[in-house]
DNA sequence: CATGAATGAGCCTTCATTCAT
DNA sequence: TATGAATGAAGGCTCATTCAT
C-alpha cells in the first residue's frame, strides 16, 4: 500500500525517534531490534531506511542531540552568571532538572557511548568534555577566590557530576520529595563538599605524600 | 585427542568467567557472542555449554558473585566500627579500594542489570539493596547522634553511593594520583557533604515545602 | 515543483535507457538497483515506472532493441554484395566494427540472456539466430561455389562470431592498433581459417570416423 | 538436531562446492541465493558459513582453484612439447576438451570475473594471464621461426582463445558431433588461421598505416 | 572433556514495486 | 510528470544452542 492517508513524513520521523529512545533506554540499543522500533510506530522495519542510514547513525543522532541540547541549555542558564558560588549552584540545579525530566536521554547518552563507532563516540566525549568544563572551570575560579576548597578541581568535577547524574537511577516522577527538593538537598551537598574542612585536609594530605 | 596433562575442569571454568568478565566489560552483555568467549578461552563455543547452562546464567553468576563479595567484605571492613563517622570513612575508603580494584566486575554489576532476566534481577537488586543499607543506617545513625546534617537520609545515600561509583568511570592505574590520594579527596567531599551546613537548609526548605 | 522547462519524457526515457545500459554493463543486470539508475537520471525510483513497466522489461528493450538493430545493420550492409567471399569479409568488418563502437550494447546482449524471462529469451535467442544465418549462409554459399573449405558450416559459424565477438573482452578505444587494423587482422584470421587446407582434413577426420 | 547420522564435513564442503558451480553457472552469481544453495545440500543457510567466509569467497575460491586447475593442466599438458605447430595443436585440443568436459567451471570463470571484489579479481586475472602467455608464447616462436604468419600475435591470442572458449555456448555432450571431431574442427581453424596467407596481408596493412 | 556439524530463529539491510498526492 | 512514503519479500549473515561422537 502507498502513503497512509494522513501520514507525513516528518511525523514519522520524530515518532521514530521517540520510539527509538524509549526502546534503547528499556532494552538497550544492541538488545532492541529494528523490527521493534517499527513495529512501534507501525511501520515495516525497511521502511525505516527512509528516515535513518543504519541503526548505528540512529544511536549517533539521538546521543549528539541530547548533548549538544545540554552543552547548549547549560551555556544558556549560566551565561551572565560570575560568581563562582552562584554558578556552581546555578549549574547543579541545571544538571539536575534536566536529568529528572530527560532521564531517558541522559540514560542513553552514558551507557551507550560504548556502542558508538569510535568517530561517534569521539564526536560525543569532545561535548561531553565540554560540558564538564563548565564545572571544571567554576571550580577552579572559585578556588582561586577562596571561596571553595579544593584539593583537585578535575577529581571534584567527575564526582560532582557522577553524584548528580545519579538522580537518574532511582527518581521517578510522582514521587514523595518534589524536583525542588531534590535539587535542594543535592545542591546542598555538592556546596558543603566544595566549601568544607575536609577539601583542605584532602590536599594537605597530597601534598604530604609528594614530599 | 587425549585430556591435556594437568588440565581440568576448574581451570578452563575459571578461564570462562575472567574472559566472560573481561568481554562483557569490553563490549556489553549483548555485544559479546559465545564465539567470541569460547575463542578467548580456547574451546568451540558449544563445550562453554559444560560450564553453564546458558549464556543468561553466565551473567547472572558473574553479577551475583561479586554483589555477594561485595557485600561480603564491606561488611567485614565495617565490622565492630561503631562511631558513625569511622564508619562512613571506612566505607567511603573500602567502596573507593574495591571499585579501583575491580572495576570490570562492578561496571557489568551496575550496567548489565538490565540485560537479566526478571527473577534474576530482582535477586541482584536485593543484594545491592543490602548493601546501601550498610550506608544509610550508617546516615541515620549519625544524623541522629548529630554528627550529620542530614536532611533525607536515602537520597544522600544513593548521592554518596553515585558519586563514589563514579570513580570507575575515568580511574586508570598509574595514573598521577594514587589511590590513597583519591580515597582521602573524594573521602573528603563525602564528609564535607554530610556535615556542612547546607544540610540543615535543604532540611528547613523541605519541611517548609510540607507546611 | 514544476516541471523543468524543456524537458519532457522523450529526453527521459532515452536517458534512463542510456543509463541502463552504462549501469548494466558495469554491473551487471541482478547488480543494478532502481535506485542507482534513478539516481543516476535525477528521479525517484518510483518514477521510473512511468517509462517502464518493471525491471526486466527494461533489460529486453534495451537487449532487444540492440539485437534488431544488429540485424538490421548487418543486413543492409550486407544488401546487394553476392560473392562468398566478399560478403565473408564484409559481415566480419561490419561485426567488428559494430562491437567495438557499442560494446556495452554487445556486452549485455550477451550476458544478461540468462537473466531475460524465457519468452523474452525466446524472442531475443530468435534474432539471434537470424543474425547467425547471415553467417552461415555465406559459409554453405562459399563451401557449395568450392571458396572456401569448411566441414561443419554450423560450427564454423559459432567459432567465427565468438572470436570476433572475443574482440569486446579487451579493445579499448585508443589503444596501440587502429579499428581498421584490428578489422584486418580478425579477417585475416577468418578468411585464412576457411580457406585452408585444414578444412578438408577435418572433414575427412569426421568422415572416417562415422565409417 | 545435531549431527545427522553419517554425516562429515568434507562431504557437505564437497557437496556445497559443487552445487555453487551448478547454481552459478544455471542462475549467475548475483542471481543465487544461499538459501537456494543450502537447499539444494540439505542444510540451513546459515550452516553454510562452517564451509566459507562469505558468498564471495565461495565464488573466489570456485575460480581460483578452477583457474589454478586450468593452468596447471595445461603446463602438464604442453610439456616436453617443443614444436610450435605441435604445441598450438596441443594447446587447443586441450582448451577444447577441458572446456568441454567442465563448462560449468569455466563459464563461471568467464562470465563472473565482475563479481569478484578488486582483489580476488586481481588474482583471478594474473592467472588467466599466465594461460593465455602459453599460447601467446607459441604463437611467437612460431611466427619467428617462420612456420606462422602472424602480424600481432597478442590479438591472435586473444582471438584463439576466444574462439575456442566459444564452443561452451552450444556445445552439449551427445551431439552429433563427438569431441574428437570438434578438436579437429576448431584445431583445423586455427592452424589455417595462423597459416593462411592473409597473416602477411594484415601485417603489410599495419606498416603502410604507420608510414 | 571436548569437538564439530547442524539448527532455527533472528538480525540489519536492500530491493522492486505501488500509489495517493 | 514526478514525488515520497510505504510495502512485503528476500537477501547475506550471526547467534545461542543442541547433541552424536
Amino acid at each position: 500500500m502507498a502513503r497512509t492517508i494522513g501520514s507525513n513524513g516528518a511525523r514519522t520521523a520524530e515518532a521514530i525517534r521517540q520510539a527509538g529512545v524509549t526502546l534503547i533506554y528499556r532494552h538497550g540499543y544492541e538488545a532492541m531490534s529494528l523490527r521493534q522500533l517499527a513495529a512501534e510506530v507501525g511501520l515495516q522495519s525497511g521502511s525505516l531506511y527512509k528516515y535513518f542510514d543504519n541503526k548505528q547513525s540512529l544511536l549517533f543522532d539521538i546521543v549528539r542531540e541530547h548533548m549538544a541540547d545540554l552543552l547548549a541549555k547549560a551555556e544558556a542558564d549560566l551565561a551572565g552568571i560570575d560568581d563562582p558560588m552562584a554558578r556552581l549552584k546555578a549549574f547543579s540545579a541545571f544538571h539536575l532538572r534536566y536529568h529528572m525530566q530527560r532521564m531517558a536521554h541522559v540514560f542513553i547518552a552514558n551507557m551507550e557511548i560504548r556502542s558508538l563507532d569510535d568517530d561517534h563516540r569521539a564526536m560525543v566525549v569532545g561535548l561531553r568534555r565540554r560540558y564538564e568544563n563548565l564545572l571544571e572551570d567554576t571550580l577552579r575560579a572559585g578556588a582561586q577566590a577562596g571561596v571553595f576548597r579544593i584539593a583537585e578541581p578535575k577529581v571534584a568535577t567527575y564526582a560532582i557530576i557522577s553524584m548528580l547524574t545519579g538522580i537518574c537511577m532511582w527518581y521517578r516522577p510522582g514521587g514523595r520529595l518534589s524536583q525542588d527538593q531534590l535539587v535542594d538537598i543535592y545542591t546542598g551537598l555538592v556546596v558543603d563538599g566544595v566549601t568544607g574542612p575536609q577539601g583542605l585536609t584532602a590536599a594537605a594530605e597530597r601534598h604530604r605524600a609528594l614530599a
